[in-house]
Parts: C-alpha cells; structure tokens; sequence
DNA sequence: CTGAATCCCTGCCGATACTG
DNA sequence: CAGTATCGGCAGGGATTCAG
C-alpha cells in the first residue's frame, strides 16, 4: 500500500498500494486522513460522535467555525461516507447531522490518534 | 478533549481537552495530526518503519519528493519526537534516519488509519 | 552526501454578504 | 434555519540554487 508497513499483528491481506512512491488518493491512509482534513474537521466529528445535531446546534457547539467552513466539513464528511444528513419537511426548514454506521468507526480512529498524541514528548521544535 | 468523544472501552481520564470549542494545538488528537501532517509525511514513516535510513535512500525510495519537503518531513517528525538522527563523523557525510520508540509506536496509528480508509464506501462526491 | 535558502504558485480558511 | 457566493491573506509545497 501506499503505507503498508505495519507490523499489523491482525495482518491485512497484501496490497498493491502498500509499496507505491507517491501519494495517491486511492490509498486507504489517504481516503481516511482526506476524510478529516482540514481545520475543524475532527471537532466535527466529535459533536457528531455525542449524538446528532442540527447545523445551528453544531454552531453553537463551535461558535468560531463560519458557515462556509461548517458547510465545506459537513459536505467533506458526507462524501467520505462518515456523515448522513436528514433533511425534514416543512417550515422553518430542520435538519440533522448524523454519523453513519462508517462514521461511528471514527472513534477509534480518533481514539489511536488521542492516544498517539497524549503520550507525545514535548516537542523539540 | 479537544475530541475526546470516543466511547473509549479502555477509557482515558478524563480530560480538559476533551471538551475544547476550538481547534487547539495542545490537543493529543491535533499532537498527532501535526506529525503526521503534510504531504509525503505517512509514506516518509512507512519507509522509516521498515527500518532505518539514510538521506539519499529516502530519495531513492520516493524519488518524486523534493529535497526542501524531505528536510522539512524529517525536520517535522524529529520535532515530534518520531525521528531521531544519526550522524556519523567522517567523510563523505553519512546520517542516519531512524523512529523512536514513540515514532514506531505510529504504526498502529496508521494501521487505524488504513482500516477505516479500507472499508470505506466509494466516495459519493 | 546532506541539507538550507529562495521564488513562485496554488489551495485553504476566515469574513462578509446574500438566497431558499 | 440552512446554507451558497465571493474576496483576500497566508501558509504549504514544488523547482531550483547554494552551502557544510
């Protein structure tokens, strides 16, 4: 794979994209840190992991996120496949964020990253 | 946490961060995206996981990557204490490439990463 | 061989304003 | 309420050049 490297004592089957030279989007390291790039990205998700959400309640949870951004994270994550948006009749318009099933799978990911982070010596900068 | 969300079976302590309303570098989950973050930074791990190496072998490996984003990589990942240096004395310059203990502790980091991205439905754009 | 310095171009994100 | 449109500033990164 493009990083296939790990030990993996679970052990993924080998891929093609564990030796390749170059970054390439097709790369499952990739697809995922594609999914939270950016700014925000990951405190989205987190609000998404305490349950669903409107896009004013996520406003209000992040009140320094602008619209654009918010829009930008919430389309990112849709397309990722990690976000689903329920969009209800009527007036004023109502709807909410949800993680999908895909989504949910996140919280560890972001558990390993935490983890990684929380034991990181001071950097030497 | 800035993130912290995560149902966590292991469950951490409890932390400050956990709750933060706006993106902070102090945050274990920003710690770590930092590290890793960039272009060419997971392959430059990848490479150094299967042990260690010099400058030009580096080069060799990802041959499309320039001079200026290898030194600053590597520069990235030392600060992160990922990356230590090993510079022999004599001529010509010989220097060494190899993770830490923390570094290799990525591994598993970007094993979660590889995971999520491989069960990943096609992207919906 | 191992890098650091410079230049330039592109893409990100924040602020503001506007629409269904 | 739930977004999109537009603009400007700044940081990221590729190519090239220079240095220890």
């Amino acid at each position: 794979m493009t990083h296939r490297t790990v030990g993996h004592p679970a052990g993924l089957p080998d891929d093609p994209h564990a030796h390749v030279a170059t970054p390439t989007p097709a790369c499952p390291v990739e697809i995922t840190l594609a999914a939270l790039h950016g700014r925000w990205t990951t405190l989205v998700v987190r609000e998404l992991l305490r349950g669903d959400r409107s896009y004013s309640e996520l406003r209000t949870a992040l009140p320094a996120l602008s619209d654009k951004v918010l829009s930008e994270r919430l389309a990112q994550l849709a397309a990722a496949g990690a976000v689903a948006r329920d969009r209800r009749p009527g007036w004023p318009p109502r709807v909410r964020y949800a993680l999908t099933p895909h989504g949910r799978r996140l919280g560890p990911v972001l558990q390993a990253l935490w983890d990684w982070g929380a034991e990181a010596p001071m950097p030497t900068d």
